[in-house]
DNA sequence: CCCTGATTCGC
DNA sequence: GCGAATCAGG
């Protein structure tokens, strides 16, 4: 059997038709550049998909990951390699955001107060249980919103809360804390 | 520190 | 045209 897995590896395909078109599909099902950087493979980076997705005019898609940065950033500051004159009848201009269809933003609906960890931040009232549901880094992020009793907690997440002490010296104490624990994590 | 996209510019 | 380097930000 002849040899044919001379481009086995990290290997340079350009961008074939094949290439663009799943970079084209990949990118508009909000694909992050990094994760069809991934899936194209071939070597290629998340930076030249990006440059590739610029070049195609795809950027701004409907649903970005994250908001674009909105500061302009001024000039890039590199170490210059050659210290080449500057083009002076050859400015380049800022070119300005071109007007793209204005993104609909969505309102979620009022989350049911009944169920723990529904309430947001924006919907957290003062006699919600600020128990915290999931983790605060997450979009997921919630408190628990059930009627607050004690304190800013609801009697369940009181409980937790204000636990005075673990009962030192006894018998493995600290495990049946952690089995109390357990289920509010 | 992880990640995101945006931009510049040497090649 | 390409993409590394760099940036700004979550």
């Amino acid at each position: 059997m002849l040899n044919q897995s001379l481009t086995e590896g990290v290997v340079n395909l350009g961008w074939t038709e094949d290439r663009v078109g799943a970079l084209k599909k990949l990118w508009l099902e909000g694909q992050s550049a990094s994760q069809i950087a991934k899936q194209l493979g071939g070597g290629v980076t998340r930076n030249a998909v990006i440059g590739k997705v610029h070049r195609l005019g795809l950027s701004g898609r409907a649903a970005p990951s994250q908001p674009a940065r909105t500061n302009f950033r001024p000039a890039r500051p590199r170490p210059a390699q050659a210290p080449v004159m500057a083009q002076p009848s050859a400015p380049r201009r800022i070119e300005a955001a071109q007007p793209r269809p204005a993104v609909p933003v969505v309102h979620e609906p009022a989350p049911a107060p009944d169920l723990p960890g529904t309430a947001t931040v924006l919907t957290l009232g003062a006699h919600m249980c600020k128990w915290p549901i999931g983790d605060p880094s997450s979009t997921e992020f919630s408190f628990c919103g059930r009627r607050a009793s004690e304190g800013v907690y609801c009697v369940e997440h009181a409980r937790v809360a204000y636990q005075p002490q673990v009962r030192r010296g006894a018998k493995d104490g600290a495990s049946e804390l952690a089995r109390s624990l357990r289920r509010y994590i």
